[in-house]
DNA sequence: CTCTGATCATTA
DNA sequence: TAATGATCAGAG
């Protein structure tokens, strides 16, 4: 619908055009159909705003904004602006991690520019009617970008040594591991205890809430 | 199946 | 009620 920005100024331009409305009224500008809930098409606040933003990546595993390099994150927020939700990053590789380092790792450069669009979504408030807020473009400061390797390299370090069945949503201060699947019977290929290969759930690396919260306040203030 | 977009729903 | 583990849809 629309065409990619040509700079981040021309990306966060459009954020600002649409600050403020509901996503019932996006969807109108571009007739687009919101589903009735979204129990069933979780994905589909994103998928409106890639199309809106002119995000190009469709499924593919790059950046939304190639050219920019920016990542596009709905975030949804209660009325006070904290996050209802964890943050999806990434798969995590399992297999094949040889001299895999933080700086070439699919986080480091997803995280390196994040746009985040906040959208007030309490589960009270019908799709139609959830308001977007203002966008802010997120590069991880000094700190963040060593809280956010540490717990990389701790998570990856156990996946290589066969440790990944114990690798619990708590792990790490900023940044988990979980599911992410299909399905609890979805397998893929990882590494066991004994260094032999195993079937296991594919995991994700998601930012914990109190992470992204922290985010939002340092943008908007407490 | 893998990866994207995520939120749901049960547990602790 | 927050957090963890489970799940849904679409593109490729």
């Amino acid at each position: 619908m629309s065409h990619p920005p040509k700079n981040t100024a021309e990306l966060l331009e459009r954020c600002y055009l649409i600050a403020g409305l509901t996503l019932g009224q996006v969807a109108e500008q571009y007739q687009l159909q919101l589903p009735a809930n979204l129990q069933r098409e979780k994905g589909s606040v994103g998928q409106l705003l890639e199309l809106v933003l002119g995000a190009s990546s469709g499924s593919k595993a790059q950046p939304d904004f190639p050219h920019l390099g920016i990542e596009l994150k709905t975030i949804p927020v209660d009325r006070h602006g904290k996050p209802l939700e964890s943050t999806y990053v990434c798969v995590a590789p399992l297999t094949d991690l040889a001299g895999l380092s933080w700086q070439e790792s699919w986080v480091c450069r997803k995280l390196s520019a994040v746009l985040f669009v906040p959208v007030l979504a309490e589960r009270s408030i019908p799709l139609a009617q959830r308001q977007i807020g203002t966008a802010f473009l997120w590069k991880p400061d000094t700190e963040q970008q060593a809280l956010l390797q540490q717990d990389w390299e701790e998570l990856m370090e156990l996946i290589v040594l066969g440790g990944i069945d114990q690798i619990k949503g708590a792990h790490g201060k900023v940044l988990q591991l979980r599911p992410k699947a299909a399905n609890s019977k979805a397998l893929t290929s990882a590494v066991g205890a004994e260094g032999q290969p195993i079937q296991t759930l594919p995991r994700g690396f998601y930012l914990k809430a109190s992470f992204t919260a922290a985010l939002l306040a340092q943008q908007f203030g407490t």
